[in-house]
Order: C-alpha cells, then sequence, then structure tokens
DNA sequence: TGAATGATCACG
DNA sequence: GTGATCATTCAT
C-alpha cells in the first residue's frame, strides 16, 4: 500500500498507461475515502500524436500536459462530461494517461449518491461516469497527485493480464494501439476491444 | 440513433 | 467576433 512517486509519472505515457492498470486512485471527498482500481487507460503524447489536445503545441486549456509530471489534467467534454488525465513526461514534453474506467473499491455508497443512483457496475465504467463518482471537475485541473486530497497507490495487486487496443472516441491517431485494460473485466467501459 | 450542452480552436 | 468540433452519456 504505497503511494507511487513522482519518477513513477516522469515517463514515457505509453509506459504509464500499461503501468497504471492495477493500480488504486484513492480520493478524499467530504470525508469520505473513495477508492477505485484503475482497469483502463489511454495514453497521449504531443506533437507527434494527432489524437492528442497536444497535437497543435500548448494552448491555455492543454498547459499543464506540458507541465511536471504527477499532475491531474482535467476537461470537459461534450460541454457536460469531465474527463481526468494523469500527466506525464518532463517538463516541456506534453505526455498524459486518460484514466477511462475504475473498479469501485471503498466509499461506494458515496459514488452512487454522486452518480445518481446508478448501478454498481456503471458507476466508473466510463472517463464522464467515473469524474462524476469521484467528484472531479475542472476545479481539479492541475492538481498534485501527491497532495492529500487525491492520489494513486500500489496495493500490490498485479493484473493477470493486459490487453491494448485503438484508442476510442478520437477523429485522428485511431490506429494507433495506445489503449490498454485488463480483458474479462466487467468494469472496463463499453466499446471496442481488442478485435473480440 | 440522436439529444443534451459548452469550452476550445482556427480563422478573419 | 463566429462556427465547427469534440478523448461522452443517457434515454429512445
Amino acid at each position: 500500500m504505497s503511494k507511487l512517486p513522482r519518477s513513477f509519472y516522469a515517463r514515457a505515457a505509453e509506459d504509464v498507461a500499461r503501468d497504471l492498470l492495477g493500480k488504486v486512485l484513492v480520493r478524499m471527498f467530504e470525508g469520505h475515502m473513495l477508492r477505485g482500481r484503475i482497469v483502463e487507460t489511454e495514453s497521449y503524447t504531443g506533437e507527434s500524436d494527432p489524437g492528442s489536445h497536444a497535437f497543435r503545441g500548448p494552448s491555455p486549456r492543454n498547459r499543464v500536459m506540458f507541465g511536471e509530471a504527477g499532475h491531474l489534467y482535467v476537461y470537459l467534454s461534450y460541454g457536460m462530461h469531465s474527463c481526468m488525465n494523469v500527466v506525464t513526461d518532463s517538463v516541456g514534453v506534453a505526455g498524459a494517461v486518460l484514466i477511462r474506467a475504475l473498479e469501485p473499491l471503498e466509499g461506494v455508497a458515496a459514488m452512487a449518491t454522486l452518480r445518481g443512483g446508478r448501478p454498481f457496475v456503471e458507476l466508473c465504467n466510463g472517463p464522464g461516469k467515473l469524474c462524476q463518482a469521484f467528484a472531479i471537475t475542472r476545479s481539479q485541473n492541475g492538481m498534485d497527485l501527491e497532495s492529500t486530497e487525491i492520489w494513486i497507490e500500489d496495493d500490490g495487486w498485479i493484473p493477470l493480464e493486459i490487453t491494448c487496443s485503438t484508442r476510442i472516441g478520437l477523429s485522428a491517431g485511431t490506429d494507433l494501439p495506445l489503449r490498454f485494460f485488463l480483458p474479462d473485466n466487467i468494469f472496463v467501459s463499453k466499446g471496442k476491444t481488442s478485435g473480440g
């Protein structure tokens, strides 16, 4: 049960995305401890990645992707949903890992309330859903994962198997196998699998 | 299958 | 300033 150090994040986004599978996101919210195991991620880089927000260089929105690793990058999608990324790579190099799905472990009642009473398996099986369940909005943008409000820890659990496939919901860069998930885990978001 | 809903970006 | 686009979710 150890909190991941900043050096864990200060690597290539693709490596961080793969290694985050099985780790546990922890969030303190109004006295509740919310915990969920990461079961699905996608990696995004910079100028070489047409699917990335940072593809066209720095802007006010993607600024944190170019900053120090181990911070949160949260943005609003489709005008109504927040999506949560973890910043990777070194300062000046754009990189981030989108957290797409979690397996709820602790604080499930609080998550269900935040999610409007949705069924258990639908609490965190999508990027917008898990942000709602963990009360993460753009006001958490730039937050440090070494803070006491939100962090990611390793509880020793190791995935049996990791599968990769192309990323979801993009109009560019869809040919790259940069989505990582645990096959057979029921909390992985719906959408395409690795061709099966 | 498509409605909801607003920030962001390119362009002028 | 305007218009197109979007790393989605939910109800039909």
